[in-house]
DNA sequence: CGAGAGGTTGATACCACTCAACGGCAGTGG
DNA sequence: CCACTGCCGTTGAGTGGTATCAACCTCTCG
């Protein structure tokens, strides 16, 4: 199944008929209040299951950012793979967990943390990213989404965001390189200030 | 297993062995950031799984609310109990889902909910605790924990806590009736507010 | 070259935080 | 039985961090 850019992939409050893998591309995810205030709750990355909080209905949208082809999984198909391979149900547990743990530290981080210990945090996370996948160091940092989605990812405004990446420029702990690319030049520091350490 | 009131039940980063159910009482779950800035993810009623999001090591902490009776698993024997009840798997499966979605909702608070906004949720979600157990209306509601815990929960202080209930009171929403106690007047109200539809 | 979208920067406003004083209640000891 | 003490909650005054509103910039695309 194929996505193109800026599509929606299921809409909160839909019945969940599915469940998605993500084989290629990137998802975000998010809730809206009546009044159009976005909550992004995670950007998904290639393996990523979407569907897992599936109750009843989707708890949740789910929009492509850039190109995305996913697996599609009738609920009905679901049941049948299960039965055949019951380990399924151990990883789809899994990944639940997994899941559970990332949204506690990010509730943390929604109710607890300054602007700056946010964007701090955001750019650490994506810097892991980076160095399972293999790269050099740990502070090429590509920024596939617009500010919009950061700014409602974080909790914030994208005024905010650009306010406080113009604050680590100035302090020299990182350099822009177009809007999609950072270079963090202090990754140490960088952590401490995203725990709050400064 | 017994616990009794604000004596730490499992520590966030020690080593996850153990799985718990709340038999009895109440528990809040937090995790902290080194300077003691504290978030609670949530507050467990009987019935709760507690240790779900468990990968290696606990990513929260649990402190007992009052005197509290559970139901310790160590995961050897959960291992065992889950082969003998393959059924096990898929309620524990469930019980995640279900988690996940709730802390979604919880996510969209934190990020884009104001202090007015996220007060009221909180006792909308309280008062449908109590009709599930068959209270009388809606409207009788019961908060066991002090004001710290639900500024911690909602992201805000407890003057902020403190100033917001006085104004629902000025505004004839709710009734205080003891600290522990409050009478909401105008529920569908209370939920329009809760959604920031004033 | 013009238009529009996305991003940055500046000025100002406002909501929630901080700091501080006060009040009520329970437990303690005289 | 009553002061004393400490904890918890409320209320007030002032501050500050982030939002809002607005102008400007930059890039892309037609």
């Amino acid at each position: 199944m194929s996505v193109s850019d800026g599509r929606s992939i299921l809409e909160e409050g839909a019945p969940a008929h599915d469940f998605f893998v993500l084989t290629n591309g990137r998802v975000k995810l998010f809730t809206l209040l009546p009044d159009g205030r976005r909550q992004i709750t995670a950007f998904a990355e290639e393996g990523y299951f979407l569907g897992l909080a599936a109750v009843k209905t989707y708890s949740f949208s789910a929009e492509a950012l850039g190109d995305v082809h996913l697996c599609r999984f009738p609920h009905a198909s679901m049941q049948r793979l299960v039965e055949r391979f019951p380990n399924l149900e151990h990883r789809l547990r899994e990944e639940a967990s997994r899941e559970l743990s990332l949204m506690q530290a990010r509730m943390t981080l929604l109710g607890r943390k300054t602007a700056r210990e946010r964007l701090a945090t955001f750019l650490v996370e994506r810097g892991k990213l980076l160095t399972q996948k293999g790269n050099t160091g740990f502070q090429e940092i590509n920024l596939p989404m617009p500010r919009t989605d950061i700014a409602d990812y974080l909790g914030l405004t994208i005024e905010t965001i650009s306010r406080v990446f113009s604050a680590f420029k100035k302090d020299g702990l990182i350099k822009i390189q177009g809007v999609t690319h950072v270079k963090v030049l202090h990754p140490e520091k960088m952590l401490m200030i995203s725990e709050g350490l400064e």
